[in-house]
DNA sequence: GTTGCCGGGCA
DNA sequence: TGCCCGGCAAC
């Protein structure tokens, strides 16, 4: 997730008095508490100092803060963003990002801190410059507990162009357009390296985070008529860049633009089984369900990454804006019902590609895969299917089980028929037909008191 | 009692 | 994952 920084060092410093000190060749953070008027350790004075040089005389002479202002300049001159978004603090942002990395690193609050990502430019920039990247010896500034940067400041920015903006637009600027300050390595910006899960590089929280409340982060364009889902800042970030804001794709002159527009998701995949979650980026629990209609309305638009970035970020976008990217491989995902036992299913159904409902994007339609067929078990956890299922008549073999499979999907689990096990089937089964003499003839199903799988009602 | 099959244990 | 079985509920 990418939280605003603003937020999370409001939330250091509420909740960790905590310094953060950018030294020469360290950085160093610590807890003490530095309130106003408190005694502190030298170090934490001579922060303070600083501090307050900063805060107040503005002095030119002060060494860290014309060295602000020369990294200040460096940045706009690099980033061409709305100038309304650039203020001091933004701009010593990086420096209490690299700090915020050491601490999550050290101290690792991973229970109270919300989820936090640094931009994978930025984390990754810390990882590989160490103290000698952009953060030169001289920088000696610090934000510890003076920091101020609220949410709501950044939130009552007007001057945004059209996609809407979230709190969470409010990131980090990406390091590599201070390339010019430090001996940056290649390429924080490099795609390969975008791949990678940019939380999990120096963050290690937000991944165990997502694994142990099941949530899974997607990431949405907030182009107006897009609406896109991906499953990668990375692949959002490129998604933005080249098909909204038109620029090359392998353009690594990222100005950070397209941080402002796509937001980021949270989808609880608690209640589906990980199996579905391996398979589906998305719970259409949590995401929109399928349009009835086709319509190109953002808002209806599906979870489309349900690959891996490469694919679902690489994807190419023959449509820009306002085309909606409905069927790309979403309808695996949305009618994948795990099963955890494949006597439990009947055969296998292939699901139509999704061009069904979307004429317009037979190009992109879901390719089948060994995804494509589907199971459907009985003891579905308890997915909340309120999309149009796929009609049982575009659905070759779609038997009166099946029909009532989905009914049972759409519907509160076993709510409706308020009974625990599957009624008890009519027809004969392989006990009836065969006897218990001919029991190797059974099927395996039935051998193992299971559902029948050749005599299914 | 019979039958279907869910849930869980075991290798 | 495959195999098996206890036990429950419908019949």
């Amino acid at each position: 997730m990418i939280l605003p920084l603003s937020r999370l060092c409001y939330y250091f410093q509420r909740h960790y008095k905590a310094t953060i000190k950018v030294g020469p060749n360290d950085l160093t953070f610590s807890y003490s508490q530095k309130l106003e008027g408190g005694s502190l350790s030298p170090e934490a004075a001579d922060d303070q100092r600083v501090v307050e040089v900063k805060r107040v005389s503005r002095d030119p002479d002060t060494r860290s803060v014309s060295l602000l202002e020369q990294k200040r300049k460096v940045v706009s001159s690099s980033i061409d963003v709305p100038h309304a978004r650039r203020s001091e603090e933004e701009v010593d942002m990086d420096k209490v990002t690299a700090a915020m990395v050491l601490t999550s690193l050290s101290t690792s609050p991973l229970v109270r801190s919300p989820p936090v990502k640094v931009s994978e430019g930025l984390s990754g920039s810390w990882k590989d410059n160490g103290s000698a990247g952009p953060f030169t010896p001289s920088s000696n500034s610090s934000s510890g507990g003076y920091w101020s940067w609220s949410a709501p400041s950044d939130q009552s920015n007007p001057s945004t162009p059209s996609p809407p903006l979230s709190a969470d637009s409010f990131k980090p600027f990406r390091v590599p357009s201070l390339g010019g300050v430090g001996p940056g390595p290649a390429g924080p910006e490099d795609p390969s390296l975008d791949e990678q899960d940019g939380s999990s590089l120096l963050f290690d929280e937000p991944i165990p985070r997502k694994r142990k409340n099941s949530m899974k982060v997607m990431f949405k364009c907030l182009w107006k008529n897009c609406g896109k889902v991906l499953s990668t800042a990375a692949g959002i970030q490129r998604h933005i860049r080249t098909i909204h804001l038109g620029r090359n794709y392998d353009s690594d002159c990222s100005d950070g633009e397209e941080d402002f527009y796509y937001t980021e998701i949270k989808l609880n995949t608690d209640s589906v089984a990980d199996g579905l979650s391996s398979l589906s980026p998305a719970s259409p629990s949590v995401l929109s369900p399928p349009p009835p209609l086709p319509s190109p309305l953002p808002s209806l638009n599906q979870p489309s990454d349900s690959h891996r970035p490469q694919q679902g970020s690489d994807v190419k976008e023959p449509h820009a804006g306002g085309t909606t990217p409905l069927s790309r491989s979403a309808p695996s995902a949305l009618y994948l019902i795990h099963t955890d036992h494949a006597y439990q299913a009947t055969a296998p159904v292939s699901i139509p590609s999704s061009s069904s409902n979307s004429n317009g994007s037979a190009s992109t339609s879901f390719t089948p895969t060994n995804s494509s067929s589907f199971s459907i078990s009985w003891q579905s956890p308890p997915v909340t299917f309120t999309g149009n299922t796929v009609s049982p008549s575009k659905s070759q073999g779609f038997g009166e089980q099946r029909s009532q499979t989905i009914a049972v999907l759409s519907s509160p689990p076993r709510a409706t028929t308020a009974l625990s096990r599957k009624v008890r089937g009519e027809g004969k089964k392989c006990r009836k037909v065969y006897g218990m003499e001919n029991r190797d003839m059974w099927c395996t199903a039935c051998r193992w008191k299971k559902a029948c799988q050749r005599f299914t009602d």
